[in-house]
DNA sequence: AGACTGCATGTTGACGTGAACATGCGAGCG
DNA sequence: CGCTCGCATGTTCACGTCAACATGCAGTCT
């Protein structure tokens, strides 16, 4: 029996060409395809040519699992995010995801769809077999607390506008600042008080804005009325409006976010309650449809990108230099429109 | 010279535990390990809990680089995308994520930070390097046509919302229908005609939906005024709204975004212009917040969710199978809310 | 009893790459 | 002139996994 015709049996997908291809037909060794491919110096001008050459011909690219099993590196960052069906969420992923290409690095999403211990709990199992050098974690924070789940040891990670600051690097929106600012800008307006319609008891960032807002007051010696506890939707928003439009006290309200300050526009119309001349709203976030409510929204401007490009900053000095970096505030602005007045004389 | 102390050089990252390891601990072959790991029934019961229980003890996670090398399978999905920050494209994206979840693959997100002719090429080529298996392409369609670009051959690729449906599978929101039906319910009211404010001139779906205005109009032989082109913004809603005010003849306004609508409320507020009671206006998305608009929004709904569940459907199709699918249209739902009402009398 | 089957488990090698370690050649220098 | 140094290039091997092919053992059938 001679040589069988070596029947190139191969039933599952066809593979690219690899760097010996390249090699051979370059008349090189895979060494040298190699140094060409990462762009290193000490490659004769002549051959370098010769090496491009073939690759262009044959179509090859590198294969990255390969490169990744030796190298030990993915270049890819995780992100485990809730839906992203939320305007700060996305907008911060966006800009990690732009920050990440800068520096070489792709991003690899780990959505959770339901917020359910066990989802949670699975997406941090399934997190085990990703490929990433490193993660993004941009979860509410009590799902983080309740689940206690076990990250990967050595993987190094980033939490975003969450608790669990004192396990890992955080980087965070200043919510207190923002939420000052807004406070303060109605009583200097003349309010006598400010009301504020929450985001969930037991979300972070909510909990710091009412916070804070509750400090401003007490710390300017006014009146601390109940904040009412929305659920981020413009549609709660509506449903606390409505209350507190019956209140004729209620002439400053300070919303947590721009999609509840919608809700609660929404319900002063229908209420015939006048914004600003009645009823001054504040918003937070500045989400761009914001300057075209009505009236444009008064807003706290949080900098989404600044967040995710310090995120991407923080996780890759942990994951190129293993230095693990403190945790970050991003500051906020104050934008005012057109929905905040002085009170009605 | 004897054995000389073999000092564990690795300078760079400590490497977990791999198969070898658990096999030593549990006293087995590498092979058994990798058949537990990956669920293969012809495994001793013992067998299998010894390896488990070493796996644990050890923290053993399989290395997907090494997986993807050996199999040719990266389980991973790539995402070319523009921005995050519009509204469909978000929800597409979290559709499609948690779809590809479902079927066990990861989404890794190439972003195209500015369409210019250069970073649509290099989002391509970087491409090659990516460790996907197949790619979904979310980009206005003229930015395909004009840069030339050529996808790595062999790669499967699925187009969303866009042309170039000739050349690969395509999935998208039936426009011409949710058009329309938002050109035929005004029309059904009463309004002598319609006007349209249309997204920007090269948007694949801004097109199609005018022209299915534009058709809808002619069918019922009604007059075709000139579309106003947006840029899907609030502001350039608001800004368009504002001449469209200042025309009595206008009763009558179909948007072809919620963001534009919500910038054309606000113009028709501005100018004392009662909607629905002068104007209706209708949008199309249905995004989160169009309940909450003042007044609350008729729109056309889109089913984002399922234009993504959709795309990872025929995408794994073709890379588990091969198996080339045709293209599908999502249908669309008319959202009467209550920017609509007859024409003033 | 002998051959054969079915199943758990082990051994070998290859996937594509790149670090570490050769090799080979011409220039520079005493 | 002989030695060394620098540089382009080549060779070898391991990264971790899993398919393919052994092996070995307990039943089962004729």
């Amino acid at each position: 029996m001679t040589t069988t015709n070596q029947t190139e049996a191969l039933p599952l997908r066809r593979r690219g060409p690899s760097m010996a291809d390249v090699a051979r037909e370059a008349n090189v060794s895979g060494q040298t395809v190699s140094r060409v491919s990462n762009g290193r110096s000490n490659v004769d001008a002549d051959t370098r040519e010769r090496v491009l050459t073939a690759m262009r011909k044959l179509g090859y690219r590198p294969n990255s699992a390969a490169r990744a099993l030796r190298s030990g590196r993915f270049h890819s960052i995780g992100v485990i995010m809730f839906t992203l069906s939320s305007f700060g969420n996305m907008r911060t992923l966006d800009a990690i995801a732009v920050a990440a290409a800068d520096a070489g690095y792709s991003i690899t999403l780990i959505p959770v769809p339901h917020p359910t211990q066990g989802e949670v709990a699975g997406a941090f199992d399934r997190l085990s077999e990703e490929a990433v050098d490193g993660v993004i974690i941009i979860v509410e924070a009590h799902l983080l607390d309740e689940n206690d789940v076990e990250l990967p040891a050595g993987l190094p990670v980033v939490v975003v506008d969450s608790t669990a600051g004192d396990r890992y690097p955080m980087v965070d929106t200043d919510q207190a600042h923002g939420a000052r600012l807004a406070t303060e800008h109605l009583l200097g307006l003349g309010h006598r008080t400010v009301w504020h319609v929450a985001g969930p008891e037991r979300s972070y960032s909510a909990t710091h804005r009412r916070e804070a807002w509750e400090q401003t007051l007490r710390a300017h010696g006014a009146e601390v009325p109940a904040a009412l506890v929305g659920d981020w939707s413009s549609e709660s928003g509506h449903a606390i409006g409505l209350e507190l439009a019956k209140d004729p006290e209620v002439t400053a309200i300070f919303t947590a976010n721009d999609q509840m300050a919608l809700g609660v526009l929404r319900a002063m119309h229908e209420s015939g309650r006048a914004v600003p001349a009645e009823v001054s709203v504040v918003g937070f976030d500045d989400m761009e449809e914001s300057r075209s409510f009505w009236p444009p929204l008064t807003t706290v401007r949080q900098f989404f990108g600044e967040v995710g490009r310090r995120s991407v900053e923080a996780l890759l000095s942990e994951v190129e230099s293993g230095e693990r970096e403190g945790s970050t505030l991003v500051a906020t602005e104050l934008i005012v429109r057109e929905s905040t007045a002085r009170p009605p004389a």
